[in-house]
RNA sequence: GGCCAGGUAGCUCAGUUGGUAGAGCAGCGGACUGAAAAUCCGCGUGUCGGCGGUUCGAUUCCGUCCCUGGCCA
């Protein structure tokens, strides 16, 4: 169901996605779709750098605020939801644009998963609570005697090696081979990165103005709720550091200090990512450039590419 | 000004009884198919403060200068 060519802008943490898609805006008559594994969750809304509530309101997003903190989420649903926003915007006459950081979900989406064979979510469950009375070794150890494939990883990817073949009777390798998906865009990709340095002093400053803003409250509240520290929706940079300060493992004043280096390395993690895995055209953008500059090249080479080829 | 202590990787430090040096943290490169802000794999990146001297050879010993901290004036 291949809709068309659509524009994603990727890029690392901080580099300026959201600035860029809001000047974007300016120019096309376009809807974001968020492809951010941590922006899915409503309520964590500082830690997670979404865009702002004014913001929201000026550019529709689509994929962001969409599950509780304690609801899983997860590529595969990305990819079906994402195809769908596509569509609606489409319908509604608009240009959908793919902005985001998260990798995989990019891929889900463009390329496709194969598709995943019934699962009983008790089976999941038992299979999970096996796999927390062991260690990492052990797990890996177990996968790689499961899977022969196994590509080898710790502790998360053991247990989804392991899980597929208890639960599906073939390897996780067997599902990639046998039922390939199809992808559901063609894309046209568009990468925003900045030399290091610069990154990471716009991470620093993030990470200092986000603790400013109220970040440990708002987990704290978060938790208040109900919700356990290891939910889904709590499982990312700059929520584990403020429940280790709300959990007494780690003082206030070194909270800032700790997202900056998680944020780096996360960022550093995506532009390998966005280096090596990406296929297609691509489109790179030194994004110390003036959002409002950067939005008129790509809205310049968007218009000449789709005036060049009617859009196919 | 005098007396101590110290100047070794981006930071905090270890070490070499003379054979050009290594830990932690930070950093860098890479992998990646439903938890991906996850999960893993790999890599020391260095005028051993400067300049002289002794020596086959000095980061190490000697001299001198500079810098930092402390104490005394």
């Amino acid at each position: 169901m291949a809709v068309g060519r659509i524009p994603i802008i990727v890029g690392p943490t901080a580099v300026g996605k959201t600035a860029v898609a809001l000047a974007l805006h300016r120019l096309l008559p376009l809807e974001v779709i968020s492809a951010d594994s941590r922006q899915v969750y409503r309520r964590l809304d500082i830690g997670t750098a979404k865009p702002s509530r004014k913001e929201l309101q000026q550019v529709p997003h689509l994929g962001v605020d969409i599950v509780d903190p304690g609801t899983r989420y997860s590529a595969g649903r990305f990819a079906r939801d994402a195809a769908g926003w596509i569509e609606d915007v489409r319908q509604r006459g608009r240009l959908p644009v793919v902005v985001g950081g998260t990798g995989l979900y990019i891929r889900a989406l463009v390329e496709g998963l194969f598709v995943e064979p019934p699962m009983a979510p008790e089976a999941r469950a038992a299979v999970q609570a096996w796999a927390d009375g062991l260690d990492a070794r052990e797990l890996v150890r177990w996968a790689t005697r499961l899977d022969p494939g196994f590509q080898g990883g710790g502790r998360q990817r053991s247990i989804r090696a392991v899980e597929m073949v208890l639960l599906t009777g073939r390897p996780l390798s067997h599902w990639q081979e046998a039922a390939r998906a199809e992808g559901a865009v063609d894309p046209w990709y568009v990468v925003l990165t900045a030399p290091r340095q610069v990154l990471h002093q716009r991470i620093e400053q993030r990470a200092t103005t986000m603790v400013d803003r109220g970040l440990v409250e708002e987990v704290a509240s978060v938790l208040a709720e109900g919700h356990a520290p290891h939910a889904p929706g709590l499982d990312g940079i700059g929520i584990r550091e403020a429940v280790e300060y709300l959990h007494g493992t780690r003082d206030r004043a070194s909270v800032a200090g700790a997202i900056a280096v998680a944020t780096r390395r996360y960022a550093k993690r995506q532009e390998t990512w966005f280096r090596h895995q990406l296929r297609g055209d691509i489109l790179l953008l030194d994004s110390v450039r003036a959002p409002e500059r950067l939005a008129e090249v790509i809205a310049a080479r968007w218009r000449q590419r789709e005036g060049s080829d009617d859009g196919r």
